[in-house]
DNA sequence: ATTCTCCGTTCAGAAATAGAACGTACAAGC
DNA sequence: GCTTGTACGTTCTATTTCTGAACGGAGAAT
């Protein structure tokens, strides 16, 4: 996967390291998807996306943080990374258990969102 | 999301702007919460802490982005700032009602924290 | 008068992000 | 063989954001 890595294309260690061991379950769970892009990309699984290019064409993230992220989110045990083409040899990152049982929050967060953060555009969910 | 900018203390937003108006509820959510500590201050809410410092000791976060957060949630209405003293001029932040809607989410996040992530040491120690 | 508490603000250095170009691998067309 | 197109990342630099610590001010307590 990983070339010659002069330089660690490194993750949040800081802060977010102390949040996986907090007492509090929340802040456990926001030490995985409590970031800008994280929780958006497992959304798009759940919108049965799985491609790199998938993700980075509907969230408009940078390449360099969506690679990140979803590395992370297969170190994590949240996405799952098989390859569904071997001759050219492609990844598809798609939701485990673990990144299924996130069905709840977001859906908690899209009644909030639909409630309180109303928009008029072709909505399509 | 424009937001009051008397000085140049602004928060985030290149990114997060394009979110708030995105098609998708989950995403305009996260355009309110979605960064590192907001959703862990709207749980130190839900938990009744109320004050500056409380947040502070809390969350170890640094006070100039506690500042800047605070500001952000009730300017967005999901706390409320209120004297709690008017001598020493002092603000207690509460949950609107707007903010107490985030109770499906965060329960969300909670039970995804219970199951998915143990408690336990960080590797080393 | 001095110290303490509470609620922020300011500053410099460190870290993360954005935006774009670059690399690799394979397939199809000329 | 050579170019173009697609898919999946990596590398680069400039900008933005965060951290960590110090500073400030207003009243309270000693």
């Amino acid at each position: 996967m990983a070339r010659a890595k002069t330089k660690e294309a490194s993750l949040p260690a800081s802060k977010w390291d102390e949040l996986a061991t907090d007492w509090c379950p929340v802040a456990r769970a926001l030490s995985v998807i409590g970031d800008r892009w994280t929780m958006l990309i497992v959304r798009d699984c759940f919108l049965g996306k799985s491609r790199f290019e998938e993700f980075q064409t509907s969230l408009g993230v940078t390449r360099h943080v969506l690679s990140d992220r979803l590395k992370r989110l297969v170190a994590d045990g949240v996405l799952e990374r098989n390859a569904y083409s071997t001759r050219p040899l492609r990844y598809a990152y798609r939701l485990s258990e673990k990144g299924r049982d996130f069905a709840p929050a977001l859906i908690g967060l899209k009644d909030w969102g639909k409630k309180h953060m109303p928009i008029r555009k072709p909505a399509a969910v």
